[in-house]
RNA sequence: GGGCGCGUAGCUCAGUUGGUUAGAGCGCCUGCUUCACACGCAGGAGGCCCGGGGUUCGAGUCCCUGCGCGCCCACCA
């Protein structure tokens, strides 16, 4: 029945985690009356390795999931994991390359077994790290984008919304990325200002000397232009309208056109248009009607269009072609200018504009929906200030583009015949052409990987059959994630939710804020600066580590994670491990066994139990309320701090201490005994959600039965009617009196154990109070205390509702007559304030009374402290 | 070019709807091996709440402005 004498997570933490996917006992039921608590998971990359992010992320629902648990809702949380498909090709492909095998020499079939073989064998390391760290999901619903399940949702969405019209297939300018080979949409390409330079470029107006000067970021696209553009209102040009220009180097004539995109204000205010390079300037060749000569091709090297640059890379050619121009005296000058440079999310490689056939979803009227959610709450966003970064992007929403030059991923399905140009899309793969009965071939291309992403709230509940899990948790009740895939997924799980279910996916979004180590930097691989969060829970525990996350975790705000957080959550698990310790070792010494109330929701201690007692649960009942509210409204931070105030300073360091004198050898089990272990053991579970592992083990230890979880009993309600303000006020003087005993002490230098006696003076509550708990005044303070008149001077510690004295030699004065000089300072500034609002009468009359009143009240008590101080200090 | 957020104790940050003596953890100082815990106990020092203006009886909290940071979005060469 002993407690190990040194707490060590790690000799019961991994005996937990195990239990409880073991033991399935998180497994999702259909309670019929029950509220429903569903939550999927924001579906971690296959090739992923957890990293302190997901921990936060994890924690936290992990957090809110126990607790739903233990009100007693009927709660799922799912996880599973994402194929990530531009990612785990990489991945894959890289491995082979290593063996010094090209994976597109492989073909697409024996890759695809490959990377299938790679996530057997090594992927997905994300799930089983978080069964080590015991998030309490379902593991028994866990799913992939990719199963077969999936699919179908995939492929069912996927046709619906082209009969809809709202998945289309064109050819249009899309961001290319030469290193990933394939198309991406919008959010994929991020931009990065960058040193560049402008080049002012003269093209040779045909017909006359003069010269047109064109300013350009990149002279290489130079070679496929099809125009130069000059602004209407621009007079310095506007003769040569109609005329034409050589393009140097390529040896072409090409008109001089007007359009707006020329800006008069900028560069030499004429540009040049290359409708196959740029997306402008695609745009402006459609108004003009001017030829798209491409003359870079996807792996971004010029081709054979580009004349003698062909087979060089855009880069090479853009050296070249400077050079070129400069020699023919054809470089009027060059500028230092910062370039918005759009980079592949995923390998950094400058993005290419390019046409080309794709695949799109008409996003404007599936945006509309989500926005009408969000402003309808029927999608609640928090913190609110998202909403408005939600609608900014919504409103501005463009097509997104869906397909992916790839071979990991939801094969599009959609058939071409090459004999009639029937295009075919279709639910079931189709044998030949609807038109001709000539032979099919489909779509080489793969979806965007957060195509499937989209549908997880449903997809993986069955979707699009009408499971039952379906009915049951759907919409799902909350999302936990990070801004960061607030578009990529959010969003697009939003408008493909309302567009395939007809109603929102979630019914609330709680945003999170991010990681960041102890200089406040975000924490990447690149800089090095990553805190393994498996390196940090073998050495501090499971609990410290999510303790030290909640206590940061701020609605609205960043995290930042030290290690020195994470000590001090140790040091309370600790504490909390020693308390308990504490308690056994005397459980045996006094003969009582394990014991755990039957009736833990409503037990109370008797009316006439210590008052000690009566307090405790006062306070534990004030804390459930703090814990439950803030939970519920995502205000992690307060929770972990209110649960380790109780915990620490209310329970370990009043409870505790004042039931020391409660133990009676060979008492068995008293009332006493009851109470105490009835208010640990509820103590145990408000803090069971934050940190499980502790209190499991603790929980078992108390006696539980070896098949019974406290993640499964009931978390402690506010009630009202279990405040006892007649227990809070008594522990309150006594708290009051001994801290006045502890500080006369210590203001006076005295031998903490020198036992001191004293005097005290104060109403009638104050005395009964010094007498009824004189033993514990005198163990705690080592204050024996009597009632009498108290003298106005000497060692004396007033409040405005009693006076403390004790005997002490004149010598020891000094230091007191300090504190009490500051005091008085202190309690004058007071009285003038206080003075000065009741003297106001426009305060008076318009401050609500309750403000007065506490005002008024104040006064009088700084007025008592202020003569009783003044008394002391005259003599 | 648009939008968002931040600036509070030496450090990292809390501070819900404005209510008058601004809190926590760590660090620091003093004292303590008090029969669970030195991962501890008791006590303490430390703050023109970034500057300026305004609203209000009352502002760390609301508004404007300046300064200093950070982030997101964006097809101007």
């Amino acid at each position: 029945m002993q407690l190990e004498k040194i707490y060590e997570p790690g000799r019961f933490e991994p005996r937990w985690a195990q239990w409880w996917v073991e033991s399935g006992i998180y497994h999702a039921k259909h309670e019929p009356g029950k509220p429903v608590f569903s939550l999927v998971i924001p579906p971690p990359n296959v090739t992923g390795v957890l990293h302190m992010g997901h921990m936060l992320e994890h924690t936290e629902i992990d957090v809110t999931v126990r607790w739903h648990r233990m009100r007693g809702d009927c709660v799922l949380w799912l996880p599973g994991m994402d194929h990530a498909g531009i990612a785990t090709q990489m991945v894959v492909a890289r491995q082979l390359a290593e063996q010094g095998i090209n994976f597109r020499d492989l073909g697409r079939e024996k890759f695809e077994e490959t990377v299938w073989k790679w996530k057997a064998e090594s992927g997905g390391m994300i799930m089983r790290q978080m069964v080590q760290l015991g998030a309490s999901c379902d593991w028994s619903r866990e799913r992939f984008t990719l199963d077969a399940g999936l699919s179908r949702a995939v492929r069912e969405t996927f046709v619906r919304l082209y009969e809809k019209g709202l998945i289309y297939r064109g050819e249009y300018m899309v961001n290319w990325c030469p290193g990933c080979k394939t198309a991406i949409s919008d959010l994929e390409s991020q931009h990065e200002e960058t040193a560049g330079h402008l080049w002012h470029i003269r093209y040779k107006v045909v017909g006359s000397d003069r010269y047109l000067v064109v300013a350009t970021t990149r002279p290489e696209t130079l070679l496929g232009d099809s125009a130069v553009a000059i602004n209407a209102n621009d007079e310095r040009y506007l003769d040569l309208h109609g005329g034409k220009v050589h393009l140097p180097l390529m040896d072409r004539e090409i008109p001089i056109i007007l359009d707006d995109l020329a800006d008069p204000e900028f560069g030499t205010g004429v540009v040049k248009i290359t409708p196959a390079h740029d997306l402008n300037d695609f745009e402006a060749g459609k108004r003009h009607n001017l030829p798209r000569l491409q003359v870079i091709d996807t792996n971004a090297q010029i081709m054979p269009s580009g004349g003698k640059y062909a087979g060089l890379d855009r880069m090479a050619a853009r050296k070249r072609v400077v050079e070129d121009l400069q020699a023919l005296g054809l470089l009027d000058r060059v500028e230092n200018y910062v370039v918005n440079l759009s980079k592949c999310q995923r390998c950094k490689t400058i993005v290419e504009p390019l046409i080309s056939k794709q695949w799109f979803v008409s996003t404007k009227s599936l945006a509309a929906k989500a926005i009408a959610a969000v402003d309808e709450k029927r999608i609640e966003i928090v913190p609110e200030a998202w909403v408005k970064t939600w609608n900014e992007w919504m409103h501005n929403i463009r097509d997104w583009c869906i397909s992916r030059q790839l071979w990991w991923g939801h094969r599009i399905p959609a058939w071409y015949c090459d004999a009639c140009d029937e295009v075919v899309v279709s639910r079931t793969d189709p044998t030949s052409c609807l038109q001709c009965a000539g032979p099919l071939r489909q779509d080489a291309d793969v979806l965007d990987t957060w195509f499937s992403s989209g549908l997880w709230p449903f997809s993986t509940l069955g979707w699009p059959d009408q499971t039952e899990d379906l009915k049951h948790f759907y919409p799902t009740s909350l999302l936990i994630t990070g801004f960061d895939i607030l578009f990529f997924w959010v969003a697009r799980m939003a408008m493909l939710g309302i567009e395939c279910m007809g109603e929102v996916p979630f019914r609330q979004v709680y945003i999170h804020g991010l990681v960041r180590d102890a200089d406040k930097q975000k924490m990447s691989k690149t800089k090095g600066n990553v805190v393994d969060p498996l390196v940090e829970t073998e050495k501090n525990g499971t609990d410290a580590v999510r303790m030290a996350l909640l206590t940061g975790a701020a609605p609205g705000t960043d995290i930042v994670f030290t290690s020195e957080r994470v000590e001090s959550s140790r040091s309370f698990a600790n504490k909390i491990w020693n308390a308990a310790r504490f308690l056994f070792m005397n459980m045996e010494r006094c003969g009582v066994d394990p014991w755990m109330a039957a009736d833990v929701n409503t037990y109370l201690p008797a009316a006439d139990a210590p008052v000690e007692d009566r307090w405790i649960f006062s306070r534990l009942n004030e804390c459930a309320k703090e814990m439950n509210r803030a939970i519920e409204t995502f205000r992690y931070h307060e929770a972990a701090q209110c649960v380790w105030r109780f915990f620490w300073h209310e329970f370990c360091d009043w409870y505790v201490e004042l039931k020391k004198l409660r133990f009676v050898e060979g008492s068995g089990l008293n009332d006493d005994w009851r109470n105490l272990l009835a208010v640990f053991e509820s103590a145990l579970r408000l803090l069971h959600p934050v940190m499980p592992f502790l209190t499991e083990e603790l929980w078992h230890r108390l006696g539980a039965a070896d098949n019974a979880s406290i993640s499964l009993t009931s978390y402690p309600q506010f009630d009202p009617a279990r405040f006892d303000s007649a227990a809070e006020r008594e522990i309150g003087i006594l708290q009051e009196i001994v801290t006045a005993a502890r500080n006369l002490r210590a203001d006076l230098g005295l031998d903490p154990k020198q036992p001191l006696e004293g005097l005290i003076s104060g109403n009638a509550d104050i005395l009964a109070v010094a007498a009824g708990q004189s033993v514990a005044i005198q163990r705690l303070a080592g204050l024996t205390v009597q009632a009498g008149e108290t003298p106005k001077t000497g060692a004396v510690r007033s409040t405005a509702e009693f006076t403390l004295a004790i005997n002490v030699p004149a010598g020891q004065m000094e230091a007191q007559r300090r504190r009490l000089e500051k005091e008085r300072e202190q309690l004058e500034k007071n009285i003038v304030s206080s003075r000065r609002q009741l003297s106001d009468d426009v305060f008076l009359g318009k401050a609500p009374a309750k403000v007065v009143d506490s005002i008024r009240a104040k006064l009088a008590d700084y007025e008592v402290q202020l003569a009783k101080i003044n008394e002391s200090l005259a003599g």
